[in-house]
Formats: C-alpha cells, structure tokens, sequence
DNA sequence: CATGAATGAGACTTCATTCAT
DNA sequence: TATGAATGAAGTCTCATTCAT
C-alpha cells in the first residue's frame, strides 16, 4: 500500500506538477480511498518526502552499481566514472528529479534533498582522506563539501536548462575537469 | 507604493517564510489595503517577483562597485576579487537569500531566479574570450556556463548550511581555486 | 444532500433573491459546510441551474396530471384546459419562478430557462400536425414557435405585475381566445 | 457627459457582456475618470437604466415615424403596419436588446424594462377603444395588456433564439394573424 | 468639476484533514 | 483496516464606491 502511494505520488507529480498534486488526486490515482492515505502517511509533505527517498535509494543503487568496478582505477578514472555513473544516475528520472528540484516547497521537503545529497559527504571526504598523497588539498572535509556544491550545482543547471546535454559526453568531460583540477591544481595532467 | 509592496513583503518573507506570506498578509504589514496590492501587481506571485528582482539588483549593483576596481588586475586576482564580491554580496540580505532560494514555489518564480543569475552567463562568457590566451579552454561558452552552475551551487550550500561560512576566508579561497584551476588547469600557480 | 442544497438555494432565492444568494449563505441556510456545496456543485452557477431544472419538473409534472385526461376532449376543450393547466403550474410556486424570471443573470443560466420551455415545441408541433384538418395553420412549426413565444410572454407579464390574476379564470379565457382564434381564423366559434 | 457615459456603458455590453460591464471599464472607454462617472450617475445600476431607456426612446422613435401615416388606415392594414413597425424597431440594435433581455439581472433594471414596455398599454387601450366597434372584444385594457404581453414574448424569443428572422417577413404576418384574429375573432378575413 | 489612488467587504473556491461507519 | 462524505479555515482576487487633491 505504501509502495501503491508512492507509485501514484509520483505519477501525479510527473504528470500535473507539484502545485495540482493534491492528496485527494493521489488516492484518486492510487485507486485508494483519501482515508488510507492516511493511515500510511501522516500528512502531506511525508508523501512527497517519501518520493525523495526513493528516488534517492534509485540513484545511489544506481551508482553503486557502476562505481563497484572502480576499487583500483587511478585517480583520474575514478573521477571520472564516478561523475559518469552520477549523469546516468540523472538519467533514470530526469523529469522527477526537476519537479523535485523545481517545484517542491523547501521548507522540510528540500531541506532533506540536500540532507539526502549530504550523505555523500562523508564517503567522499573517507575517498578524499584516501587519496590524499596524491591530491594537492589540506582540508578533505571542506574540499568534499565543496566539491558536492559545486557538482550538485551543475547538475540541477543541466536538468533545468539543458536536459538534453545528459545525453552527450561533454558534460562528463567539463565535470572532471573541474573536479580533477580543482584536487591537482598544480600536477600537469595529460589531456583526457 | 510599489516600494511599500515590495518591503513588506520582504518582512513577511523573511519573519514568516514563503507559505504564510498572503497577499492579505502583505497588505496588512505594509498598512494598505488589499485592493491596493492588486492595483499595482495582478497577482501574488508577481509580487515575491519583485522581491527576487530587487534583491537581485541589489546584489548586482554591490559586485559591481567592489569590481569596478578590477580593470586591470591579473586572472588570479581578477577572479579572487569577483568571488569576494559575490561572497560578500551574499552576505547582504543571506536570510532573504535564504528563503528566496529554499523556499519559493520554483515553477515561474525560481525559473526567474535562474534567468537572473542566467544574465552573469554573457559577462563572464565575454570575459573569458577577453583572456582567453592565458587560459586552457576551448569552448568559452560551456565553460562560462559551467562555472556559474557549480559557484552558483556551493553558494546555495553555504546559505542553506553554512551560513556562517560567509563570513570566513575559508570559501573565497576554496572557490578561487575551484574555478582557477578549472580554467587553467596546465599551468603551474603559486599558492595564494 | 443534493436535495438539501437545492431546496437550500430555493429557500435562499425566495427570501433574499439571487444577489444575495451566495454559496456560503446557500451551505448555512442548508446547515452543511460550504465543502458539502463543492463535493455536489461545481461551481454557484449549478446550484441555481438545479433549482430551475426541479422546479421546471414540478411544473410538467404539474401539467401531466391535468393533461392526461384530454385524450379526446375537442379542440376548443382541448386549448381551454392546456392553458388552464400552464396557469395553475404557474400557481405552484409563483414567487419562485418570479425570481427565476427576473433576477437570475440570464446567459448561461436563463439561457438554460429557455431551452427547458423550448421541450414543448415539439410537442406543440405534434399536436398541431395531428389536428390540422382542424386548424387554418400552414406552418405547425413556425406556428408552435409563435405561440408558445406569446403564451410565455403573457405568463410572463402576469407573474411580474398581476400575480393576483393568476387566480382569476379572466387569463384563460383571454389565452384561449388568443390561441384558437389563431389556430382558426376563419372559424366562427361559439363564445366559450 | 451624461451622453459619453451611456455611450460608452452601450459599447461595453456590446462588447463584453453584462457580467464584464464594471464602472472602472465604463469610465476607461469612455475616456472619462471613474470620479466623472459617479458625478453623474449615483450607482451602476442607473447607468444601465439610462442605456436601457435611450434604447427604449430610440425605439419608439422609430415607431412613430413608421406609424404616423397610418392615421386613417383600416383595421388590418393598421396592425400589420404597426408590427411591422415594431420589427424593424427591433432591427435598430438587436444586439443590444439582447444583451439588455438576457444579461441584465432584472431586480430593479429589468423591472424598468418592463415598465417602459408598459407605455405601450395606454396608447394599445385608447386604440382598441377607438376602433372598439370593428372589434369583438368586450375589456379593452385587459385585451391591450394580453396583447403587448404576446407580442413581446414572441419578440424577445426571436431576438434570442432566431435573430435572422427578423429580416423575413415571415415573422410579421404570423403576428398580424395572431392580434387580428385576437381582436376579432368572428370575422371571416381575406388572406393577407 | 475632474481626477484616480485607495478602499475593503465579501465572493468564490480549494484542499488537507477527520471520523463515523 | 478501509472508506469517503463532510469539514471549514483560509486563500486569492474583484469591483462598486469614496474622497482628498
């Protein structure tokens, strides 16, 4: 049943937008009475919450998936895998993901977005701390953090204006780059 | 009146959020009556519109007396400065900031927020055609409009998480050094 | 519940007429919440819509009764009785159909009116081709149409300014007169 | 003034419709400020009183050109004519008796419409009342009143449902037959 | 006289939520 | 547990009218 809401929350999202997504529309859709809905889900945000993760739980299945073949890639490919698998991440529900990011009212709702997005932190800043004889960085934790905003920024620039640039590999090459450089600034890097 | 409008609803949006700022709200602590309100704007939504537009033009007008300075100076300072300003920019009205960004249903109002900061796109396009033989790229365009996705990104981080970082060195270093070595990723720098 | 806010509306046109007749006095007066209306209504414009649908209904049904044992009753018996029943139909609800008549904004709605007064010219028509060896009538339709046209328009005038009238049997002899001496111009007729 | 403001009060409801004819509109079409409109007129109701009682004199205007050479007409020839006149009165403006029979909520203004067809009566009275030796009837002012209500009721359906039959002269004969044969009920007449 | 900015009561309508069945 | 009719607070917006200039 929980899954069922879901399901419709999510297709009354897609389909209507967040503004005409209204919990009777999602029982309607659901094919449930409005009363259920509340049996499951206290009020409304929790239904969109509840979106979010999955929608979550997807993408990092997703790149789990397409990163557990990188344990011992060099520095370069593993930057540059990992940024692929998070484009093809975007790739799975790229409408879902700009409604999310576009219409959800953040207050609660997008606030645990970025907490979501937040969880990479930590493996980030453990893969950073890993690597770091060969980065030119002092601080992993800021550079972590920083290197998110940065990659999170483009990544919802893309949805909103340039969908169609998922499809294609430059993205993937100006995001390494960014990343690359900002960790080796100083090391003279052989054109990808 | 129209300025009367706008700064009340900057309170109300600020004091209560996005959700409880009401057009009767507004016309309430602006001390008109709300026949006034839609004298002067068609609807609730042109008028968080106008908010985001004067806070804009706020910001702009502040990075562009702190740049005016920059005319000559070398990339490095030249960009160290340019993310000075913005920081400092941000550090005008952050809570506004806040919840212009956090907060604002996005469909119509965000996707304006985005065009406003989508104007920086030609300017720092131009700019890096001005230099670009001291620095590593080949397509000024994409690379323009990457660098404000991701600057534009960890500044939403900082906002939303960090707003204490504003007032630090920390980012304004961090940030020099994301877009520095993106641009000129061969080329061996001094530490700043 | 249906019926609750249609005789609602009814009592509401009655006392306070159709200016004053709102959708929150309607679910007051009906002592239901104003929800209650919506969940039946679409919008304020049904709600009146409804109430002239019944109480056209009323009317027929009205009608039917005294009608049915015209069977085969003469003509002049025939036109003297029909007109005798539309005037005590009339009698039913006077006031409301007043209202109806003459405060209900008319497009859409009265628009309505017409079209349900329009169901008799079929029948009219039928039963003018069925007597026309009887009747100096070239055109039954364009007849029907006259004559319902005038008889309306007289039932009409009575109910806004001779209510009184609509007791006396002065209207049906002069509406007889007015309809037979229409259908047979040539046709000396006994002075019913 | 006076004469902008009806002028402009005219082509609003042409235009836009009753439910569209606010007094903000009014005064812009008429090029005036709202402040001149309730210099001259105390509320909205009276400006569409003043629209409907030019409407109303421009009709009888009209009439009375057509009728003043029936001085010594016969019987017959006298009806025909004067519902001839009554047709092409109607042809003036059609659009606008439409609008002003369907739209105008009738509380108050519709009531005056009426009332100014009831202007009539006297003049049909004194009439019948001239010729009452032709006629076969035995209560003028009743007759008068049953008659105006006929044709009135024939005329507003035309305008509403049939306009185009205003050009025809078909209408006109149907009414000639209608009130003559009304009026004198016993007399064998010649086809017209 | 003319202006038109300002007023504000109040209309219609939505939708998250409850609760008796 | 499931239902869904009922709720009603609250929101947006309109428009006839006023009154100081």
């Amino acid at each position: 049943m929980v899954e069922v809401l879901v399901e419709a929350t999510t297709r009354v999202l897609l389909k209507d937008g967040y503004e005409a997504c209204t919990t009777n529309r999602v029982a309607e859709v659901a094919g449930v009475s409005i009363g259920s809905v509340y049996q499951y889900f206290p009020d409304k945000e929790s239904l969109v919450l509840a979106v979010m993760e999955r929608h979550q739980e997807q993408l990092q299945a997703a790149m789990v998936v397409r990163l557990s073949e990188l344990a011992n890639a060099d520095l370069a490919t593993a930057v540059h895998e990992m940024l692929g698998a998070m484009l093809e991440a975007q790739r799975l529900q790229p409408r879902l993901h700009r409604v999310l990011l576009e219409q959800v009212p953040r207050i609660g709702a997008l606030r645990r977005l970025h907490e979501l997005n937040g969880q990479y932190a930590p493996l980030v800043e453990a893969w950073l701390e890993t690597h770091r004889d060969q980065l030119g960085i002092t601080n992993p934790s800021v550079a972590a953090w920083v290197l998110i905003g940065a990659v999170e920024g483009v990544l919802a620039r893309v949805l909103m204006e340039k969908p169609g640039w998922l499809e294609l590999g430059l993205l993937q090459e100006h995001l390494t780059r960014l990343v690359l450089s900002y960790l080796q600034p100083n090391v003279r890097r052989s054109k990808r």
